[in-house]
DNA sequence: TAAGTAGGTAAATAATATTTACTGATTGCT
DNA sequence: AGCAATCAGTAAATATTATTTACCTACTTA
């Protein structure tokens, strides 16, 4: 299903060997993340969090931020193995659309490091744009247009609006509502977020 | 229509006076933002592009953050002035969205450097929501929700969708759909955007 | 068995942010 | 008029943090 090789490909690359140092960095990394943000975050305490030394973290990285990559990558693969379950044996564009807006939510709900680390803590850095955590994210966002332009062809869809903005509309929409959940730790409530965010965007807000 | 007391009184507070070196500190802040990342600015470069000592920058400012805090808050001083214009004579709660989805993106795709700091560069850190800028934010995003509740009330919008979702579709939606704007620089048609845009969140995308 | 390589360390160095102690000018006050 | 305060600003020291360097050991493999 979303199994496209390309994927598999730097899927596969990472999980074969990996030395027990680099692996203690990036979970390093993650645990610090769960109540620290990632500028205050120093090599130092990376290295002590991680039981390794400093030079160790160079050896795997390139920098702090290829550190933070590296998470993101990992949460990333373990989304798209998720949601592509989540998928199997759903038929129609608008089906799989609301299936996937579900499954986004309950990873962002359910996953605040995943959350802060996408929503907040990436974007802003030239070296993500280049990582392979972003080609996870491009390959992605190609599926979900698929699925778009499936529903703009079958008819399920109005054909009036490009699929790119739909897409906007889908991903910006779920990630706003996650933004608290992401900034202050506010819960979200999967169900009833991804039934209001379904029903909105399929029906629109107008009476 | 938008100056509430609390508005006008953090927006008066700062144009009295303001020392010529603060202002130097400011828009070489500004200008740096150009075409660099906020993590990238060193406080020697933004010292040197303004033609200021280091110092000084501690002076008026906590730190390199508190600087970027108020470059934001300059823009979204401007930005608040120019939707209450826009927002004038216009009558009707999806009226009034619809003018306030084209000023935003407007905004974002006229003004790079406001769309990058606010969208890239200030969510990741918890200064930020202790800031004047964001308090500006809280204040915006409050008169959104009583336009939204207004539309609900006098029936020109659904009863059924927690208006805090609808304002999160609304900004989810013209955020992500400016993010490329933001970080590749991509064009943005302001009109064609808000027209599609407006189009999607009114009516929905199914068919 | 020796040459290379993978995993790892400790300490030096480089880059940056932040603080400190200090001017000279202006301003308000009796 | 004279004189504290305060304001705008500087220069240099210091603290913090990221990054590099040179090295060590064990394990493969030709």
């Amino acid at each position: 299903m979303l199994s496209k090789k390309y994927l598999t490909d730097i899927m596969e690359s990472q999980t074969v060997s990996s030395p027990p140092g680099k692996l203690k960095i990036i979970n390093a990394m993650r645990t610090l993340l769960d109540d620290r943000t990632f500028e205050s975050l120093t090599i130092s305490e990376i290295a002590v969090t991680a039981g390794v030394t400093e030079g160790l973290i160079y050896k795997y990285f390139r920098d702090k931020r290829d550190v933070l990559h590296h998470v993101l990558r990992e949460h990333y693969e373990q989304f798209l193995v998720q949601i592509d379950r989540d998928l199997q044996g759903i038929d129609g564009a608008l089906n799989k659309l609301k299936k996937i807006i579900w499954s986004s939510i309950e990873r962002y709900a359910n996953h605040r490091v995943f959350a802060r680390i996408i929503l907040l803590e990436v974007r802003n850095s030239e070296e993500y744009f280049q990582s392979e955590a972003y080609a996870l994210v491009r390959q992605f966002n190609r599926i979900i247009i698929d699925i778009i332009n499936e529903g703009i062809a079958n008819g399920e869809i109005r054909e009036n609006l490009p699929s790119a903005y739909i897409r906007n509309a889908i991903f910006g929409t779920i990630e706003h509502s996650c933004l608290n959940r992401a900034i202050f730790n506010e819960s979200v409530s999967t169900n009833e977020a991804a039934k209001v965010i379904t029903e909105l965007l399929f029906n629109g807000i107008k009476r």
